[in-house]
DNA sequence: CCACTGCCTTGACCTTGATCAAACCTGCCA
DNA sequence: TGGCAGGTTTGATCAAGGTCAAGGCAGTGG
């Protein structure tokens, strides 16, 4: 069942809304379109006209660019709770500058920009929470070019690695790849076979252990130096 | 002479500021502060704490990245009338995200965090401006991020060049360097020796004449070519 | 006017990761 | 249950761009 008291809690999970108030809310969830996506459907094209912006609510959603070849280049997976194409409102043109696909069977919402500007022009804190937002991409952002153009792709793959680890590393340091392989390996800027390579090659060191989806991180403390130096 | 009209004239120039009343105005260049830097001189280092951010008045400060290993990346090398940093003060943590420092004898102007955050807490136009800014930054950085994963070093170059064309295009298509070129090169994440020698394949094919840091396009039809297809 | 320094170019060689091709799983569906 | 399809692995080879080393070419200052 998903009634808008459904979606105003998704919402309010969200650090981008969590400063409005009810009446704010309410003017957002009246607004918000759901959308169901089937697997591999897509939501929209880089270039095409941008007037709204999403939360995954269940689901995966890939944003990738393409070259003219057709190799494709992952940007990010977006998942649950988690908004995305917020900054394009604010570039001029308002074209995606991506594109946007659902990886599994996807529900998300859709917020419509004009709706959510008129907000912000009310409210100086609700801009502030979007800036924080955009400067962490920012952030994200550069630590990528960085990653890509200092380090090479294993320092890429255990950084990922280790990023994937939970924070209470006191349990078993195990991850459960969510996502198909060479999606992953695209999103590392990496092709499908350097990236088995490179884990058949940390197995061998003993630095991982692979079983299929899952990777056991054996050895924190050589991993961790792998990415340092 | 560099008094505080002077200053005014030069925030009421840039987009981020130029939707400041007089009021306003005189508040900020009340609190920034003139900067003189030499050539070499650095202005802050990675993960040192942020409490201002910068406009170029005069020189040019070149942004980079450094590996563990000392090797340099440059991110951008920003120009009179140019802010930078401006995204740092919405980050947790406040850290510089990067290096900075004169390429050449340089003047800026630093303004204070805080008397700018609030100024923003009670001017949403001004909130829109800077999200404006961050957006267009954000672009940027996914398309340096498209053209590292998907392009290759003659793209890239090829691609700077046509960039740094005038508008008009109508008068002999020269670009002259205003940086020596293995910044340049490092900028789009090429060795200089590289670098060097995609100029001589150019030329060779007849797309380019260069003879120091003059370069003429010389066949602006194929380098368009070069980088469509 | 010379020599020093920094930048750029050129050449020979090397390394990383890409490409191409084939085999191998594993889950799924008929 | 058998076969098909997608994803993954493995092997052999290739190529783009990096590395190392040596010269060349200014511009600058003594």
């Amino acid at each position: 069942m998903t009634d808008s008291t459904d979606n105003s809690l998704w919402l309010r999970r969200n650090y981008l809304f969590s400063g409005l108030n009810d009446d704010e809310l309410k003017i957002i969830t009246g607004s918000l379109q759901e959308l169901n996506l089937e697997e591999g459907r897509t939501l929209f094209e880089h270039g095409h006209p941008a007037d709204r912006f999403f939360m995954v609510i269940e689901g995966q959603i890939k944003l990738y660019r393409l070259s003219e070849e057709g190799d494709e280049k992952v940007i990010e997976i977006v998942r649950p709770g988690e908004t995305f194409a917020e900054a394009v409102m604010f570039m001029s043109g308002k074209l995606f500058p991506v594109n946007a696909n659902a990886l599994v069977k996807s529900r998300l919402l859709a917020i419509p920009s004009a709706v959510f500007k008129d907000l912000l022009h009310k409210s100086p804190d609700s801009c502030f929470r979007l800036m924080a937002d955009m400067s962490q991409r920012l952030h994200k952002r550069l630590n990528e070019i960085d990653s890509l153009t200092l380090h090479n792709a294993t320092y890429r793959l255990v950084g990922y690695l280790l990023r994937e680890l939970p924070e209470n590393v006191l349990q078993s340091p195990e991850i459960v790849l969510t996502t198909p392989k060479h999606i992953i390996a695209s999103q590392l800027s990496i092709k499908p076979e350097t990236f088995s390579r490179i884990l058949t090659r940390l197995s061998r060191d003993g630095l991982i252990v692979v079983r299929g989806n899952s990777i056991v991180l054996a050895d924190l403390a050589r991993l961790r130096k792998e990415v340092e130096l």
